[in-house]
DNA sequence: TGATATAGTTAGCAAGGCTAACCAAATATT
DNA sequence: AATATTTGGTTAGCCTTGCTAACTATATCA
């Protein structure tokens, strides 16, 4: 058995935890009937408005013909639309439709009130805990540009 | 724009933090040169010792037929060993080799080395705030069962 | 003994990741 | 102006990882 560090020891159990927080929660996504990559590039959509494939690629830390595929399906049930750029004919602009827009809202909604719920079994002092921490992991995470 | 409660507010935060956190240290895993989905499940096998193929499928929380074909790629890399249980020769018995425990562990140290590198440029106050934090989201989550 | 339940595997499908190779439009070079 | 290069996006084809349905083999129960 390796030894860790205080620190290390810490680095370790908040990675566990948060595989595990998304493993719960993820639950709630499959019944909006879109599948995970797709619903998720749908809401960089509509909470980061229109914007080109290779935009929404990077957004999504994904290859562009990887992004292609997941809008040709999001096309297809109608939930984003492609129009070609006014201003340079080579690129598409993507956006999402009402239809998309507004299931995504509603599993947003649904995820988040599931999460609530869990969190409204603690105590105020505790959910102020998590309110810190999570500022305290951005911060620690910001810096990662540099490495 | 939806209104959200303020414990809703949270759990927004909570899920975005960890999807960022998990998108960030996943990078270091791939430096194992072994698959996502193989790896957690070796690490399953490495920590939690030898187990059944449908142990290790809900503890992945995947099934059998997902395992069954994971183990197969752990076992042609000879990262995994399958033997039939003694006891009930339907069952299998698998268990992580000495290469297998050996690269799981290198892979560990360096995800969790890199987390640390970044946890370590906050304070001693607010590591300490994420392990409150990693309490209270583990108290919260350990009510789930119920739902 | 015969029926049923359980452990795992095989087959075949869909989603989502990748690289390589390509087309078309824009931009730069000469 | 003509040509070369760069850039935005797509297509083709591969791998991994999820699933269900259908199967085999062993255990268990009536």
């Amino acid at each position: 058995m390796a030894k860790l560090t205080e620190i290390e020891n810490l680095a370790d159990r908040l990675h566990s935890t948060a595989i595990h927080l998304l493993r719960l929660v993820r639950v709630q996504d499959a019944a909006t009937g879109i599948a995970p990559a797709r619903l998720s590039a749908l809401s960089v959509l509509v909470f980061g408005g229109p914007m080109s494939l290779n935009q929404l690629a990077q957004a999504e830390q994904v290859r562009p013909p990887t992004m292609s595929r997941i809008v040709d399906a999001l096309e297809s049930e109608d939930l984003v639309r492609r129009t070609t750029d006014k201003r340079d004919r080579r690129a598409v602009v993507i956006e999402a439709t009402e239809k998309g827009t507004a299931i995504l809202w509603q599993g947003r909604k649904r995820r988040v009130k599931f999460l609530a719920k869990h969190l409204s079994r603690l105590s105020e002092v505790e959910r102020q805990q998590i309110a810190d921490a999570i500022q305290a992991i951005q911060k620690a995470m910001a810096e990662s540009k540099r490495d």
